[in-house]
This record gives structure tokens, C-alpha cells and sequence, in this order.
RNA sequence: CGGGGCAUAGCGCAGUCCGGUAGCGCACCUGGUUUGGGACCAGGGGGUCGUAGGUUCGAAUCCUGCUGCCCCGACCA
């Protein structure tokens, strides 16, 4: 039983693999590269979209739903973004199923019912809604059009990892029409700032801004922005993007608008998304060998409360006094489980939810009854005290607050110590290779150079930083002039 | 798309080399003793051994085809 979980420093990937199952957060399915969320995991999601959703909206976004198929014709209109997306797109061909003759109780898709035209399964929604924003949008009174969409999108890949690559996955996608490229721009800005927001006071991953190189910019944008996460091997794993798309979207759905003037535009665009693969960021940034560590504001359990009893009796009595501490724990927002099921006994229960990674549990017998207090364990820190009972919602809640900001300081201190510099190439490949995490290094600011480091590497230029400082220097591959570093690492 | 692995009870596995009618741990059900870090004892239920065919008196086991999933690489959020 103690062996649930492979350590990490034994086999990272393994490790990861083990939380993801053994805490109930997923599962492979009948379907390759398509995973279930089970009810845990998807309760995370949950608690990302309502809080993404909540800043979505005080950023004056709206919610609509567009369709899960794009027509290939609308798909293709923007090339660079159809190009981008076309290895790995689903299609539907057919509509309809028949029985086979040749096969008794088989069916068999009928060559009679085969499309018209295929259908491509967005693997993002761009085609879909810019065909549709050219009949909303007139004049610049109805701009800017602010709107977010909570989907499915499939992206066929040849490997998946549960939460990180799948072939279907949730996220949100933010699609907004603008009258300017200033407005759009600004847009983008603040919409990685929001991501950016979101990761670190929600879920205490500390991320770096940035700007992707043209390479790993996306396929239809003229700017992509990023936030990037360090995970605890040392890899780079991006959290969130934000795109500036400029007119190209416009352009190919001809999306025009009357200014002031009255002349016709085409608009400004942009795009951004986060996706379930945050729960995987959110694994490997904080959970340790003995489960999952949920940053408190993530966390659809934040306390629970386990009795400990020799009969029902006592349970009973126990039970009394608990409701009334899940009463003053619930008046102050605190989400809180009373576990007194009797089929498990208590330290059953202290393991499961150290796996599921319920950030503070709650211990209470009769000796407790007795004095008044309550043991109180932390998921983080794995530590325990006797508390007085009386104002323990008060303390939990200070507690609780305190955990999510050690969770951040602790998940910052760790990237802080994994982030180097390389000043010449002999130094570049012996970080990269020996050292796991971020290495800042001048580059020249061709492809050719990021391709021949990759080649050379396996690390990738993750983004440009924004709050990076000028800082003149010479390329660490090819002695070319630079005028600021890039953060290199090897990625999810 | 290459290379490897796996498919036997809800889960994890043994049995396959050497054919004889399926077993272990966990979980589940019943009863009892237990309960402050994954309890114990006794009894019990559950499997057309991925699928199709072949060899054989007899196939989880040998042969052939098929399918699915996982892992490692190339490609990617």
C-alpha cells in the first residue's frame, strides 16, 4: 500500500502517471489518446473555469458556444493557420452507418451517405467564428466584440500524456474583434496578464511572460504571447497563450467594419486559451511521493474532517460537536468534507486524502472532546498539531491563506534556484544537459540558430520575456550580435 | 510513422516455455473482533483467459490472422 506512488526521483514520469491515477484525477479510455476525467480531476477543472470565467467576465467578456465541426472550406481560408493545424485534424466523412451484409451484427459507414463536403473537428475555433463575426459586425459601434467559449477541441497526436497531450481536450478560447491594432494588442496584453493573474494567485505556479519566437509563434498570428511554468524536473511547460492575430483572420472571412468615416476595415483580432493541460502543470509543480498537493484555492475539498471512534456511539457524539465546527467552517466559504463513513478506518482515510491532496484535514476523537482541541495536519508541509477547537475556522482560514502563499513561495524558490546563464556555448550545453531548468542566453534571432540548438539540445527557446532588460551580448551559438536574452529549456 | 511491451475477476498480477478444464493479493458480500497512520479472523460470490480461425481426445497455454491499449523515439498546446 505504501508503494502506491513511484518516487520522482526515481522515475518522473512514472510518478506523474501514478498521482494522475491513484488520486482519481483520470484514466485512458477505450479511445487512443483520449483520456476520462474522473469526477476529482474534473472537479479541479471546475474550480479553474469558475474563477477563469469570473475574471473573463470582470474583463468584460461574454460566454457563446460555436459548433464542433468546421467545414473544410472555411477551415482552409486562413492558410497559414489551416497549414499549421492540418497534420493533425480529425474529419468527418460520413453521416450515416449501415448494416454490414458481410458481417452479421457488424455496421459498416455507408458509401452512400459520404459528405458533400468533410467536416474538420475544430482544433481550434478561429475559422468557425470569424465566419460568423462578419455578420455581427458592421460599424465600429460594435466593436470591440468581446467573447470567450468553453469547448472540446481535438488535435490528432501520434503520443499523449494524460492532462498534457490528449487528443481531445477542454479549454476555453477568448476571440475578440477590435477597431485598432493598438486596442487588439492591448487585448492581448491584458488577457496574459489575466493568465498570468490566474496561474500565480490561484494556482501558485509562478510564470514568466513572454513573447514566442517566430517559430513557435501560432499558426495564423502575427504575435503570440505565453506564460511558461517551471515543473519540478526542470522542464518547461507552457501555461496559457494569448494572441495577437492582427487582420489575417479578417482579411480571409472579410470581416470589415464602417469607422467613423464611414470607411470599410477589416478588423483586429485576437485569440487566447488555457486548457485542461493546467491540471497537469498544476501536478508537477506541487505534489510530491505521497500525492497530489492542491494549492487551497484549487482545491474542491479544503478541509476534511475524519472521527476517530471505537463505536457508534462515540461517533455520535463526535458527530455532534463536528457539525458544529462544519457549520462555522462553511459560514466562512470554507469548502469542507465530514468523512464519517464507517467502512474505513481513520488512517485509510489520512492516506486517501493525502493523495488526493486536500490541503488541511481535521482529526477528532473523544480524548479530543475531552481537551477541547482537534488534530490538524497540513497537506504540504505534512506537519500536525493539536489545535483548540474553539475559533478553529478562524485559524483555518488564516491557514488556509498562508498554505496557498507557501505553495507560491516555495514552487517560486524552486524555479528561482533552477534558472541559469549560459555565457558561451561550452556552458549552454553543459546546462542544458546536466542541470535541469531555464537557461538565459543571448541568441541571434534566426530560426536557422534556434533550429541548430534544438537539433544540437533538445532545448527550444521558450519566449522572449517581457520584463527582460536590454542587455547586449552575442549569440551563444553563433557569436552574432544580440541585444537581450531568451529562456531556453527543454519542454512538455 | 518506426521500435518495444501488454491483453487472464472491478484493480494489480501469476499461470503460457513443458496442453489436462483457472489461481494469488487488493476490492466486494456475511458474521465477529477492531478503530489516534492504509486492521484481523472465519466463511462466501464473481472470469465464454482481447477477438476470429486452426492443430488436438483435450487449448489461457501450440500455430495463423485481426483488434485494442501502454511505453520509448520523430511531430505538437
Amino acid at each position: 500500500m505504501a508503494d502506491k506512488i513511484t518516487p520522482k526521483e526515481e522515475d518522473y514520469s512514472e510518478w506523474y502517471n501514478d498521482i494522475v491515477k491513484q488520486a482519481g484525477m483520470a484514466e485512458h479510455s477505450a479511445v487512443k489518446g483520449c483520456m476520462v476525467i474522473k469526477p476529482h480531476g474534473y472537479a479541479i477543472w471546475e474550480k479553474m473555469q469558475a474563477e477563469l470565467d469570473r475574471m473573463f467576465k470582470e474583463t468584460g467578456h461574454v460566454n457563446a458556444y460555436f459548433p464542433l465541426f468546421v467545414p473544410k472550406s472555411l477551415f482552409e481560408a486562413e492558410e497559414k493557420n489551416a497549414e499549421g493545424f492540418a497534420k493533425e485534424c480529425a474529419v468527418v466523412t460520413h453521416y450515416r452507418l449501415k448494416a454490414d451484409e458481410a458481417h452479421k451484427g457488424k455496421l459498416m459507414v455507408d458509401p452512400d451517405a459520404k459528405l458533400e463536403e468533410e467536416l474538420v473537428v475544430r482544433p481550434t475555433s478561429e475559422a468557425i467564428i470569424w465566419n460568423t463575426y462578419k455578420n455581427w459586425i458592421q460599424s465600429y459601434r460594435d466593436l470591440p466584440l468581446l467573447i470567450n467559449q468553453w469547448a472540446n477541441v481535438v488535435r490528432w497526436e501520434m503520443r499523449t500524456r494524460l492532462f498534457l497531450r490528449t487528443a481531445e481536450f477542454l479549454w476555453q478560447e477568448g476571440h475578440t474583434a477590435h477597431a485598432s491594432a493598438q486596442e487588439a494588442l492591448e487585448e492581448t496584453r491584458k488577457m496574459l496578464d489575466v493568465y498570468a493573474d490566474f496561474a500565480e494567485r490561484f494556482l501558485a505556479i509562478p510564470v514568466i511572460k513572454g513573447v514566442k519566437t517566430a517559430h513557435e509563434r501560432f499558426a495564423g498570428a502575427e504575435e503570440t504571447y505565453c506564460i511558461e511554468a517551471m515543473m519540478q524536473d526542470g522542464k518547461a511547460l507552457q501555461a496559457g497563450t494569448s494572441h495577437f492575430l492582427g487582420q489575417n483572420f479578417a482579411k480571409a472571412f472579410n470581416v470589415t467594419f464602417a469607422n467613423k468615416e464611414g470607411k470599410q476595415e477589416h478588423v483586429w483580432a485576437t485569440s487566447w486559451g488555457v486548457s485542461t493541460r493546467l491540471i497537469g502543470a498544476l501536478i508537477m509543480a506541487h505534489s510530491d511521493n505521497k500525492g497530489l498537493v492542491l494549492p487551497p484555492k484549487v482545491a474542491p475539498i479544503q478541509v476534511v474532517i475524519v472521527p476517530v471512534y471505537r463505536d457508534l456511539g462515540q461517533l455520535e457524539t463526535i458527530t455532534i460537536r463536528v457539525k458544529e465546527i462544519v457549520g462555522a467552517l462553511k459560514a466562512r466559504g470554507i469548502a469542507v468534507k465530514y468523512d464519517d463513513r464507517d467502512n474505513q478506518r481513520p488512517g485509510w482515510k489520512f492516506a486517501e486524502y493525502e493523495l488526493q491532496g486536500v490541503p488541511i484535514r481535521l482529526a477528532i476523537g473523544l480524548r479530543d472532546l475531552e481537551n477541547g482541541t482537534a488534530e490538524l495536519a497540513r497537506r504540504d508541509e505534512q506537519t500536525k498539531e493539536n489545535v483548540p477547537i474553539e475559533g478553529i475556522d478562524i485559524r483555518i482560514e488564516r491557514l488556509l491563506g498562508e498554505m496557498q502563499e507557501a505553495i507560491y513561495q516555495k514552487a517560486l524558490s524552486f524555479r528561482e534556484s533552477h534558472i541559469y546563464h549560459a555565457h558561451n556555448w561550452n556552458e549552454f550545453e553543459d546546462m542544458i544537459a546536466n542541470r535541469p531548468g531555464f537557461v538565459y542566453a543571448h541568441w541571434d534571432g534566426t530560426t536557422a540558430t534556434e533550429l541548430e540548438i534544438k537539433e544540437k539540445t533538445k532545448a527550444t527557446i521558450r519566449c522572449i520575456p517581457l520584463d527582460g532588460a536590454d542587455e547586449p551580448g552575442t549569440c551563444v551559438l553563433t557569436g552574432k550580435p544580440s541585444t537581450r536574452k531568451v529562456l531556453f529549456a527543454k519542454a512538455y
